[in-house]
DNA sequence: CTAAGTGCAAAATGTTTGCATACTT
DNA sequence: AAGTATGCAAACATTTTGCACTTAG
């Protein structure tokens, strides 16, 4: 099967989710959203393709549960994100100060950094501030 | 159930093939390098605990397939991984660049790494020479 | 009209739980 | 002896597949 060569309702209501949600989900979640108006094996195929597409970042946590983020594209070269341990949420970054790692990193450590998807965990300000 | 009070046979052999593994490997790989001398449950009670215990990463790939790797402990403050998407290998890194892009990160943009894990992934130099 | 996409139900897979037994301390 | 760990079998949850049907181009 050739992927998304077909423009379908179901499509569009599953990618207008997935832009508005701005932290990490579930399959469920997403099945909830759209009230079964759209089949789970679907939303399956669709985020499998999106993730192929570079589109979604997949993880799993310590519980074993499955969570997808919407990967905010981006032509910089100098662009990464910032995932929050508590809330989940991703933050988008253009800053040259990745860049420099990245040459500093193949230069001394030989090795070519993944510039399409660099991903740093930590807390982000609102969860330091104590915001839920 | 209070986690690794007691040493026992199983939780030895387990880690042995853990430390022993210089790249990622699931649940399964370690269930056959036992050979059938410990069971499944057991070994997924132990990887969980040492999970929390952050010797851990556990990662997920398009397929589906649940990763596992060991994280070499290491006191210093100026220490991160590479890992490699091709061969699977996470590199350890001790070097004052990393502790530079989180300060930069932390004055910059408010957001405080978690310097204990820090996985940058990318292309290791055997896999850039065309090393299997 | 044809290729692609959908969704149900069934199958497959991976992970967790309950419990009786065995082991550590 | 008491608390902890093990491992089987069963339960469970998630994901994938087969297939008939629908839809987009």
């Amino acid at each position: 099967m050739i992927r998304n060569k077909y423009n379908t309702k179901q499509k569009d209501l599953i990618l207008d989710i997935i832009k508005k949600m701005n932290k990490e989900f579930t399959i469920n979640d997403i099945y909830k959203e759209l009230n079964g108006s759209v089949g789970l094996t679907t939303i399956y195929r669709l985020v499998d393709s999106l993730i192929k597409d570079g589109l979604l970042h997949k993880d799993i946590n310590n519980d074993n549960v499955t969570y997808y983020q919407y990967l905010e594209q981006c032509d910089e070269e100098n662009h990464f994100y910032l995932k929050c341990d508590n809330c989940g949420k991703i933050i988008h970054i253009d800053c040259e100060c990745i860049n420099e790692l990245s040459n500093h990193i193949l230069k001394h450590h030989k090795f070519i950094t993944n510039k399409e998807q660099i991903i740093i965990n930590g807390i982000c300000n609102n969860c330091i501030k104590g915001g839920n």
